[in-house]
DNA sequence: CGCCTTGAATAAGTCTGCTTTTTGGGCCTA
DNA sequence: TAGGCCCAAAAAGCAGACTTATTCAAGGCG
């Protein structure tokens, strides 16, 4: 039985905040996106009274979301000169958060780009070690799964289509029975969301997509894992074509 | 030509943070190591007067090093309620800073297995995207420090092979073009100055695991993806061997 | 008896003014 | 010109008052 793929299994929405109300998330919102979005360049510094008066908030908010964003990577606060913007290479590029800003700024493309070679990497040995791994239930879940995405497709229900993918990935990330791959999810689901968002899919899914889903979920199931990494692959290669001809018409070479 | 390998090349300092000081630094440390090993289970309640208490640190700074936890996914606030600690599957596991935390914790085995893992899916296609991306002076590079690791194992100067070898796999990943993957570099690092700093090395490098560096910076130099690959493939499945030995003799099945 | 309103208790959230510590840069001297 | 000294600037940290949201229970109503 495969419970509550529709509303959202396993306690966690799928790709929606509850919104973060509160000083706090939006002043750091606020400075994170500008330094995503490159308002802030490296090297450029700030003081905390300046920023107190900019967001007219006290200094414990403001000094609370520096340390927030200090632990990401994002600034660097010295004594006697203030608070400086570090350069993208020491942000913590796989803070969930911080990939939310990415791919809400300019650099949108080279964030897909990046998640994407990502997955074409974890995914296919996820797939591996699932087919090792997973239990019977998990096994039979995942074709059911499959089984689901194929009449999705074949009705052009884009909606349900995309709910299913993610939790399909989702799930194969989970049977590999590593959390670091598991919680790769989150950021995969904002690729696919995003892409979904932005208009960037084939309204009807290839057939050849909805063919290696069920042959990744079948070969799992028959613990044939080299079978299941291939099938991934050939999965993971469709999704790089389709976004590669995305961030070619977006003009931008991708090559970071 | 080789710059700097062996005084840290690329300015970061290779695994030695600067010791960070101050009251912030010493509580997150606290509590963070805490969390991490079990101390503070999921589910238990604290509240800042509490911890100002505990650490005998004013409410500003309890509050910064909570937002910086709850940044990581270690706690939750609620108003009348306290500071929730969170189950494990909502860390940010990616997070350098936690990364170190585990592998200093008794979690240590499950942390160096899921690492590794990830080595294994990444690495090889960080290898298969140099072999086309890679300009002309990191090849060479490349080959270079593959020559220089053959003379250091075969000298058994073990000092020396770490580094080298953790040189190797970061010049490979940044050669991938992938900042993502240049990231994991940090990672990887830990690993395996780790697994150094525990012994958990064989003192003289198999002989196969010299051939296969060398290997894996020929076929980049020579754009053949698909050989740098496999390659690469091989030199993981033998470090992931290694590591086996080891979670298997600690007496923990891995298996999260 | 169960449900809804209401109000008090509680703990986080926010603000403000203050002291302490660090450090960069100017200045002075040898 | 080099080295050391001192000062001011800015973060780091402290203390306490006040605000706001949330929970929980008591009491009223159907």
């Amino acid at each position: 039985m495969i419970s509550g793929v529709e509303s959202s299994a396993s306690g966690a929405p799928v790709s929606a905040g509850p919104v973060e109300t509160g000083l706090h998330a939006r002043v750091l919102e606020h400075l994170g996106t500008a330094i995503c979005g490159g308002e802030l360049t490296p090297g450029s510094v700030l003081n905390i009274d300046e920023l107190v008066d900019r967001y007219a908030v006290s200094r414990s908010v403001v000094r609370e979301v520096l340390r927030v964003l200090a632990s990401m990577g994002f600034i660097e606060t010295r004594r006697r000169v203030g608070v400086l913007i570090r350069p993208a290479s020491s942000w913590n590029v796989f803070d969930p958060q911080v990939i939310r800003w990415r791919l809400a700024s300019a650099g949108r493309m080279a964030q897909l780009r990046s998640i994407t070679e990502l997955r074409t990497a974890v995914e296919p040995h996820a797939a591996l070690l699932a087919a090792t791994r997973a239990d019977h239930d998990e096994a039979s879940d995942l074709v059911g799964l499959a089984a689901k995405m194929w009449a999705a497709g074949k009705a052009g229900d884009e909606e349900r289509f995309l709910r299913l993918d993610i939790e399909f990935h989702r799930r194969v990330l989970r049977a590999s029975g590593n959390e670091m791959f598991l919680r790769l999810q989150d950021l995969i689901a904002e690729v696919l969301t995003g892409r979904h968002k932005h208009h960037l899919m084939p309204h009807h899914p290839h057939e050849q997509a909805l063919q290696l889903h069920a042959e990744v979920a079948q070969a799992i199931q028959r613990h044939d894992g080299e079978r299941a990494r291939r099938a991934m692959v050939e999965l993971m290669e469709q999704a790089f074509d389709e976004m590669r001809s995305l961030w070619e018409q977006a003009g931008e070479p991708g090559q970071g």
